[in-house]
DNA sequence: TTGTAAGCGTTATCAC
DNA sequence: GTGATAACGCTTACAA
């Protein structure tokens, strides 16, 4: 039962292979009953063209690449619905690594998307490469993919790409300023990793926000957790013996606030009334949970599929100037940045 | 800015192509000289050779497909990744496609695997072809992909290829055990799908542990969720309104646990003081929100790896006996399943 | 409107 | 050890 080829197709129906071509990408002249007797065999023998030939002959194929640095992130899962769901309803078919977060990954997943030659390629970039080098390394190789590519969420260092970000530094300022509002005068920060981007934005947006208040930014209430949920959970029990804390935190990432939350509960403290916070990203599942953790919203899906769409319009018009959309997140409040006033001990 | 070929390589090298070729695959003899002669000029070039050309040649693609039916969804997500992790290691390609467990959908999702000559394919089928033509209709587009596959967590109705499912009855039976040891008498079942394979079977489980146990199965307990979040919540709602709740429920997946638990926060109702149950699923971030819902537990990224690991299986072996994998889930009891006693009405 | 033939970038089969 | 050369299955001039 071998496969069966264009050729094939083109012996059975009684014509030239060029023909059978031109009925499957409806190109060039062909008569209509010529059309319909390809098609009955085509139907006949299931006929599906292969993809490397065509894409070989063409010079061009039809794989999008999407290269993921957790595949298994709600987060990047929902991108991944939207990229996926754009790409297929465009007639592409898609093409997924996962880097983990290591640049040698993503290099390898680099190489693999070259060898495949995608059309085009949308990238949540393993970190942020603000380290010189390390950035010019990255971008050499963005270049030698030698296709349009779009990149995702983690903006970099300089980067004239194409991009869908989101604004780190007003959602950051918005979080604070609603604890600000709502009463609290003492409000810390889970910082993320200040070595990246993300990461410095973020505390700039709550160091302004407090700034613009008149309020001091407290060294006692900066709570270094990288955004890695082990240490952040680890600094907060530091921080709940030490007995510092603030009435409230703005808390940088997801896997931050579930470290802050394990030692919450650890410690047997309740949100909002022995604490408080509003946190950048919305935990998966509060709803279900029936909690009320303020966060900050952004449609994820939509992330992934204005990032395709950034990407087709290139693939449409290669010289257009490089567009660099910004999501700009809207706080939602849900309760758990509420100040409980009562006795102090 | 040419893409280059091998042609590009063997020319600048001073060699023939195949000479390249040879490098490349590590095939037949060539000169150590001639090695490092050639692995230069590729890494000068950044040389990666065209997979489509490749594939072409060797009738043979390097790229496994994966069909899911909700990209998003936590559990299909720890799928994905398991699948992805295995499929880099093994140096092949992972092609992704949903089918938003629609029939017509994954059809399409096919023939693109068909047109991409995937070399293996790994499938968690939209729904289960229990009627038998539908069956027949998806088992005959399985048979035309001419490749190796593996089905995924949904059983089909007899199906003769490589499997990793879940043992559902066991896991209902073993969940509902926990409820009766936990010395709950009135005990209901939230059923999903009853027209669905694993529907039925996780409802025989539950039967099956009532009667061995001499209790009678109260059709008043039994609700028809349809693994539906929505309608779950609806029957819910009604069977709390009607006054006729049992002490204990089984609930037949994590959809159904989120129509549940909105329910019952609704009615403020709590588990396991109002209520008592045990689920067929984790729901995500349960460890997070600290709450104890006891479940059935089975390691999901396994389910993924495992699959792709009989796939390769296959590869090397085509003529292995066909090999159903079963996972049997083991129970969880986390506090949800706690008979609590109390003075009543 | 249709068929012929060249070419896409590889691998595989030969001779040398 | 190595280099021509013929596939592989398609698209695309170019002829007819």
């Amino acid at each position: 039962m071998r496969t069966v080829t264009i050729q094939d197709i083109a012996r059975e129906a009684g014509v030239g292979k060029s023909t059978v071509s031109r009925v499957i990408n409806g190109t060039g002249y062909v008569h209509a009953d010529t059309v319909v007797k390809v098609k009955d065999v085509m139907t006949k023998y299931n006929y599906q063209p292969s993809a490397a030939a065509r894409s070989l002959s063409k010079k061009e194929s039809d794989t999008i690449g999407l290269i993921l640095p957790e595949v298994n992130n709600p987060f990047f899962a929902d991108i991944l619905k939207g990229v996926s769901q754009m790409v297929d309803k465009c007639g592409y078919t898609l093409i997924l690594c996962g880097s983990d977060n290591e640049a040698a990954k993503e290099a390898r997943a680099l190489e693999a998307m070259r060898r495949q030659r995608v059309k085009g390629l949308i990238i949540v970039p393993a970190n942020d490469y603000s380290n010189e080098t390390a950035h010019a390394h990255m971008e050499k190789l963005l270049r030698e993919l030698g296709c349009p590519l779009v990149v995702l969420d983690r903006p970099m260092l300089r980067m004239d790409f194409d991009s869908v970000t989101t604004d780190n530094f007003s959602g950051a300022y918005s979080a604070t300023e609603a604890l600000i509002r709502a009463g609290h005068k003492r409000i810390g920060i889970i910082a993320g990793d200040l070595n990246l981007f993300i990461g410095r934005e973020r505390y700039e947006g709550y160091c302004k926000a407090m700034e613009q208040n008149g309020l001091a930014v407290d060294p006692h209430y900066v709570v270094l957790g990288k955004f890695d949920r082990q240490i952040t959970y680890e600094k907060m029990r530091q921080a709940i013996r030490a007995n510092q804390l603030p009435t409230a935190y703005f808390i940088s990432n997801n896997l931050s606030e579930m470290g802050f939350l394990t030692a919450i509960h650890e410690a047997r403290l309740s949100v909002p009334d022995d604490i408080a916070f509003v946190g950048f990203d919305k935990l998966q599942g509060q709803d279900i949970f029936n909690v009320p953790y303020s966060h900050l919203e952004r449609e994820v899906l939509t992330l992934g599929s204005k990032a395709a769409q950034l990407l087709f319009r290139r693939f449409d018009n290669p010289e257009r100037p490089v567009e660099k959309i910004v999501i700009v997140p809207r706080v939602k409040l849900l309760g758990s940045e509420l100040l409980v006033t009562r006795a102090e001990g």
